[in-house]
This record gives structure tokens, sequence and C-alpha cells, in this order.
DNA sequence: CGCTATCTTGACAATCTTCAAGGCCTGTGG
DNA sequence: CCACAGGCCTTGAAGATTGTCAAGATAGCG
């Protein structure tokens, strides 16, 4: 299936490795369960790339080649129907692991919201790579068991939760400081109300009118100027979304 | 964290294996995985057991101490709100492997549908199995994978899709022969019209309504008696599920 | 400074839910 | 063997949440 070597290739593997030691995402991701030492055979077989916001580099149903790490901006991952309508079934940000596939085939499309960055991997190569290190196939099943979990919770929400409660938990789960429900909280949304939409199976007015009144009940504070959302009322915001509010 | 050691037990192995190399699910499961000949270990670890229809067996937020195997019958794996709506995330039978958590705790309950066989094995035991051969997690991932992508489809179904064409999804997905749209093809529901109104999202009655509607479209004929459904019209289905369909 | 995206708001429509009642099937007991 | 009880399922009528269509407001960008 793969047939490029890995190995015997014998440029200074300083200079190859730089790309990786240098990344900001190694803390958070895949990349790094792969020892410091031996980052070269990584970066060896990083690709990195740079793509501007719209950009489309992964789509459903296509031969699946590659995997994907992000670096840098976020991505919106989404799956479509044939008239148009799109779930959009998660988004992507620094760290995270691109390119589930079936069959050879990926099972869903990413594009970029702003400016992402992102290393490619051939699938053959990294294999090889994970072979190499055990401790990668562990990581990687913790992400793909930390993404079902995720998964089953929003089936949750598309399936039993109001426009309220789903406005909510959104909101919550964006708050970088979860675990702490003190003090205001200030949100930079990535996002337009669109893709809100779409990741919540709501249309966009909904979504621009339950925001709306979750700001007039006092619950958060919006900017449209800089996309945040300020969250003043945490506790409540957590009771809505786990469906213990009254109204 | 486990302690127990699993090798130095020194009865009679054919014997302790014989529930294992007899059961019928192995072909299908994880415990395939493990070479027939080192089958004893499997067996030493594995506690059968059988439920009644109705037993709760696994409890969301509960300490997940165990995994499960099912070998016969039906399950249903859900989650709940407190105000007791519910969203079942999935059905489980005859070589399904259960007990997805998230920090020692179960992320979904479960719930026998009819009488359920099924294997216990202690994580921490199973562990130790695990480390013993390696093609067991390669299987995990390839399970979590595969549910994985499950869920993401469900997820389209549930914010995107209309009450026709969830019933369509679902009936198509119980199809044993979902390879072949050829002949009609009998399916045997094991769950009520309540589970699947609260695996799609809907209530008893939309679902209720909507097969009769497919009914008198003549695509379906249903035996409420026995429970099953055949599929008249699989082409038509289909394009239904897929959101092809003009109505 | 106006053009265009995105977002917001309003009025109306539709799908789905809720509430209510009746029918079907099974099993149990007289 | 038949009557009755209790699930489960179906159907109807009314209601509500959310969607659709349309127009206006705000902010970023050339």
């Amino acid at each position: 299936m793969n047939s490029m070597p890995i190995l015997p290739i014998t440029i200074d593997a300083r200079i190859v490795a730089h790309h990786c030691e240098a990344c900001s995402a190694r803390a958070i991701s895949v990349c790094g369960t792969v020892p410091t030492l031996e980052l070269d055979q990584l970066a060896r077989i990083a690709r990195p790339a740079k793509v501007a916001a719209l950009t489309e580099f992964i789509t459903e149903g296509e031969e699946s080649l590659d995997f994907f790490t992000i670096s840098s901006g976020t991505a919106r991952l989404f799956k479509l129907l044939p008239d148009g309508r799109r779930q959009i079934t998660g988004f992507a940000t620094k760290g995270d692991f691109l390119g589930l596939s079936l069959a050879g085939r990926f099972v869903y499309s990413a594009e970029a919201i702003d400016q992402v960055g992102f290393c490619r991997y051939s699938r053959g190569k990294w294999r090889a790579l994970v072979a190499l290190y055990p401790q990668m196939e562990q990581f990687i099943l913790d992400i793909v068991m930390t993404e079902l979990v995720a998964a089953q919770e929003q089936m949750l929400l598309l399936g039993r939760k109001t426009a309220r409660e789903r406005l909510a938990s959104f909101l919550i789960a964006q708050d970088p400081h979860v675990k702490e429900p003190k003090l205001p909280q200030r949100i930079l949304l990535a996002m337009t109300r669109n893709d809100i939409a779409d990741y919540l199976g709501l249309t966009v007015e909904t979504v621009s009118r339950t925001i709306s009144q979750l700001r007039q009940d006092a619950m958060i504070t919006v900017n449209r100027a800089d996309r945040s959302v300020v969250i003043l009322d945490g506790i409540g915001l957590r009771a809505m979304a786990d469906g213990r509010s009254l109204n």
C-alpha cells in the first residue's frame, strides 16, 4: 500500500525537525507523542501548508490520501445533502487531528473559516511512523473516543434540546474557562451566525433571535464588531444548557 | 491501577475457554482478535451474564469499572435530560462492544430491549490483555472510528433531515441486506415506536404517522403483530434517506 | 462614501408536538 | 373459550416552536 521508505534520508535532521520543534501546536497535538529527540522523523513526513479563508481542503467522498493536523486558525467540518442543506459536525482549531475516513474516502468536508495553517501527512508514511511509536496509536484512540463522546452529546442537543438550550450549550462549550463558572467570560467567535445555525440544526434567523433573547434576559452581551460574546450569567446558562432551566 | 495477574492460574484451559470458543458472537466481535489457541486468556476474565428485558445494565455517570460485549439480544443506548427527555444514541446487538467512558464514568446508559446476553470485562484485566494482543487495540480503534462515522451521519439526520427522511434512513439502516437494493426485504424491529422516536429526535405520534404515510405511498408494508416491516421500494426509500427525493 | 456581507427583526407559514381518544394485539383468568 | 386488562400503536384536532420570506440595520472594505 505505501512504498516510500521513511528512514534512509541523510540530510541534517536538526534543520528538517525545525518546523516541528517550533510548532506551537505540538504540545497539544498528536505530534507531541513523538519524542523530541526523534522529531526529525515526524518533520520529514509533515508537509506544512497555509490556506486562505473559505478554502475547502477536505472534501467528503474524495479519496483520503492524507491526514491533517491544524496548527493555526479555525476550520468547519461539515456534511451536505444534495439540495445544499448543511450540517456542521464540528469546528477544528490548533492541535486538532483531521481526516476520518471510511473505505478510503473522507466522511466529511473541511473548510477554512479564517486563514488556516496545517500539516499534511501521507497516510502510508504516517502508518509507518505509528508503527515506530506505539504511543501514537493510544493517543489517536483517545482523540477518537473523546470525539465520539462529543458527538453523542451533540446528538442529544440536536434531537432533544430547544433553540435556547442549544445556544446555551454552544456558548458554554466555546468558553475556554468552562471549568470555573465564575466571572464574566469573553468569548471570541470565529464562525458566523450561519455556521452556528448549521452546527446547532437551526436557521440563522432562529440563532439571531435566540441570541437577542439571551441578551434581553441579561445572560450575555454581544459585540457584533469583533464577534465577541460576554457570558454574564454562567450558572444560568449552564443550567439552561443542561435542560435544568424552567423556560 | 489493576493488580490481579491474569497468567498464573493452572486449571484446565480447555474447560475455561469453552464459553468463549462456543460463543456465536466471537466471529464478529473484539473477542475474535484473540487467537483461538489463547482463548483461555480471554475466557478467564470474561464474566458472562444474561439480563431480562428492561434491565438497565449501564448507567450514565456511574463509575465505569467494566467493558461489555453483547452476545445476544438488543440493547438501547441513551442519554437523558433531567426532565426525562431521552435521546437514544444507538442500538447494540450481537458482537457490539460497549462501555465508552470519560474520566472513569459512563457517558451513556444501556438498557435491555429484550433478553440480552453479554460478557463483562474488568477494565484493568482487559488492559492487561490488550497489552498482550496489540491487534486488539487496532480493532478497538476501528470500532470507535466506525461509531464516530455513524454518529456524524446521525448528526446530519437529527440536524437537517425531515421526518420522512429520518424514517427512510432508519429503515434502510435496519435492513441487513443494505448492499443490494433488490427484492422486498423483511426487517424485524426489536424496538418500539417510542424507541424509534427517541432515536430519530421525533415523537411517537410523528413516527407512527410517517410510517403510515410510507405505507400509503406503497414504499413499505407493516405487520404490527411481529413488528416487521417489508421494504417494497428500496430505491425510493434510499433516495428519500439521502435527501434526493422530491417530497 | 457607498457597496456588500452579515446580522437583526417582523409577519406569516409549516412542520412537528401536544393533547386526547380509540383501536389492535397479547396474555391472563374466569 | 371468551372477556377483560394493559401495552402499544394509530389517528384526529389544536397549538407551538421553528422555518420561510422579506426588509431594514450595522459593520467592514475598497
